[in-house]
DNA sequence: CTGAAAGCGCTTACAG
DNA sequence: CTGAAAGCGCTTACAG
């Protein structure tokens, strides 16, 4: 068991005010009892127990990170980017899982507590809805990313979702495609931002004065490659198939870069594809994907420093912040096919 | 600010002790007093202080999930297997990542506590050295998943690398392959694992009299994508060059594809690609890929249920338990080729 | 069935 | 520069 703070004390023949102060590295300590104190300290092995430091501080040193699933590559790479800017910054954070459960997202977000002890938390809910967030009784700061709950009155860091749509669409309008089709709108999910990027995906069809066909916008329970390659299955058996696809995130245009391999459906001079996130799977497929390149750097330094307002006392109104993105175009939309280019260089179209 | 259990006594007339006894579904509480007491909980929208129910129980009720990489889909997957059996037992298990280094997987694994506060800990290091492991202060249970620190005296779960080495190297003997490489021996990990993978190849060949060429075992800074393709290209370069290849994991295969592909190498014509821990990426790739897949559900309930015992008091010897593994054959090994299955219909070797 | 009180291991005004 | 003491918010023997 470890040594408390009075063993070390009793040890050294000083009260428990100088060995705190020695651990705690408070510089007005005369060098001869840091020196015999310090002895006691590692002849004992002491390790100060966080859980009591925590309790008299008042605060845990911990910051929640909440996201519906670790193994959505998405969620993987973003949380990597917060704990490392969250580091940077000195805050130590943990990773909780909900597995997109409303009951989880509720009781960490929402009670804050439960078994959980966070200061802060930075989520990334899928079920949560703006009433959740206003019967919010924690008082832990809290920092929304990806999702911007209406009316929830809570900072968020988001990217420009209709505009990122929107590009992702107008480029496949801008190489030729005619029939676009959109995958990835939500069966059962509020998914306030899917229906964001469908608003862009319209948009730019209107714009470009192609009509918007209905069945060409499909639905799925999920955004996971299953759903991708379901969608696939379902578009391709149209009376007219699409000669183009936007999927609202890479993991659905994996599931249907896949499908159409095995379907005989050739990428991109068949079907041009277009995915969101930039997740790494999608710079190693064959072919390569084009995507929407959200700045996941950014992000997270926006989200772990607006947390660190708050936890300094900020008070200021919540505020919504954006993050840049980007269109990387890569094979699947145009480029060279990646299959074997000396054989067969098939360029942009 | 949350209410005090001292407040809501005040408020219901009764003494804490009550207060706590009804929070806790103490059994022997009148009727009256819990409907009282329950109502000022109510009121005052009473939320329990978890670092104080812990300090005084001195547990914290959580346990750590120590691992590298997050982003890495192998440790995404474990993670979440993990925090499933966990949650199925009633533990709250919270991530931890170290980024593979050493002076972070010391802190948390060694030192036990840090600004954590762990009752037990599941870790799958990969710097941590017997030498680390014997000086360990911490006397929190710890359970290493997959790597096998010799000496540690420390309770591990793990499949037999040698034997699954020793079948994927085989598959590609028994398909007619004849000069078989190996990626992912290590250059600067201890990496233990990459060592019994090299030991089952070597064991593979040998039994099959073909002969073990030094030019064809390559090793890795990292195992990640990137990695695979330097390897295929140095592999490529050789003056023979290899008919198979068999990857210590999944993303390096990954990598190996994705510059095969790139250099008009055919797979698995030219080349048959196996590899190692089935994550999901592989059973959607371009061919799909045969692999080794650790039960991965099995491995994270023999984790999970021996820091159980191990937390229940248990003080049996450290374990070694052994999960089982199966070998998935795909198209990167010799089944039918996935590009157009209609156009091209290429039958296994 | 319930109250008064001790104590988990720290930090930190308050004195000196 | 250092000591004696209070208190963070709980749980839990000890009485009654």
């Amino acid at each position: 068991m470890a040594a408390t703070l009075r063993e070390v004390a009793e040890r050294a023949g000083v009260s428990v005010r100088t060995v705190s102060n020695v651990v705690n590295d408070y510089p007005h300590v005369a060098p001869k009892t840091r020196a015999i104190v310090q002895r006691a300290l590692d002849e004992l092995g002491y390790q100060p127990n966080p859980l009591a430091r925590s309790l008299r501080q008042g605060r845990s040193g911990l910051v929640g990170l909440v996201i519906p699933e670790l193994d959505v590559p998405y969620f993987a790479e973003l949380s990597r980017a917060v704990l490392h800017e969250a580091r940077a910054l000195g805050l130590t954070v943990v990773v909780d899982q909900t597995d997109g459960e409303l009951a989880r997202e509720r009781e960490v977000i929402v009670r804050g507590q439960g078994s959980a002890m966070y200061d802060a938390v930075i989520a990334s809910p899928v079920s949560l809805t703006s009433t959740d967030l206003k019967a919010r009784r924690s008082t832990a700061p809290l920092i929304l990313i990806g999702e911007r709950i209406a009316g929830g009155g809570v900072d968020h860091v988001m990217v420009d979702n209709v505009a990122a749509a929107h590009d992702a669409t107008a480029h496949l309008i801008s190489s030729g495609r005619r029939r676009i089709a959109a995958i990835g709108e939500s069966w059962n999910r509020p998914a306030t931002t899917a229906h964001l990027r469908t608003e862009g995906y319209r948009a730019a069809l209107t714009a470009a004065g192609l009509p918007v066909d209905p069945e060409l916008i499909v639905a799925t329970r999920y955004l996971h490659r299953a759903d991708g390659v379901q969608a696939l299955d379902r578009l391709m058996s149209l009376a007219q198939p699409p000669d183009a696809i936007f999927c609202y995130n890479d993991l659905l245009a994996l599931g249907v870069l896949h499908a159409a391999a095995h379907r005989g459906v050739r990428v991109p001079d068949d079907l041009a594809v277009v995915g969101f996130d930039d997740i790494e799977d999608g710079r190693y497929s064959r072919p390569t994907l084009t995507t929407i390149s959200p700045d996941r750097r950014q992000i997270a330094r926006l989200a772990v420093e607006m947390l660190q307002r708050r936890l300094d006392g900020d008070t200021a109104p919540a505020a919504e912040l954006r993050a840049n993105y980007q269109l990387i175009v890569r094979e699947s939309s145009g480029a060279a096919q990646s299959a074997a280019p000396r054989q067969r260089p098939t360029g942009g179209r």
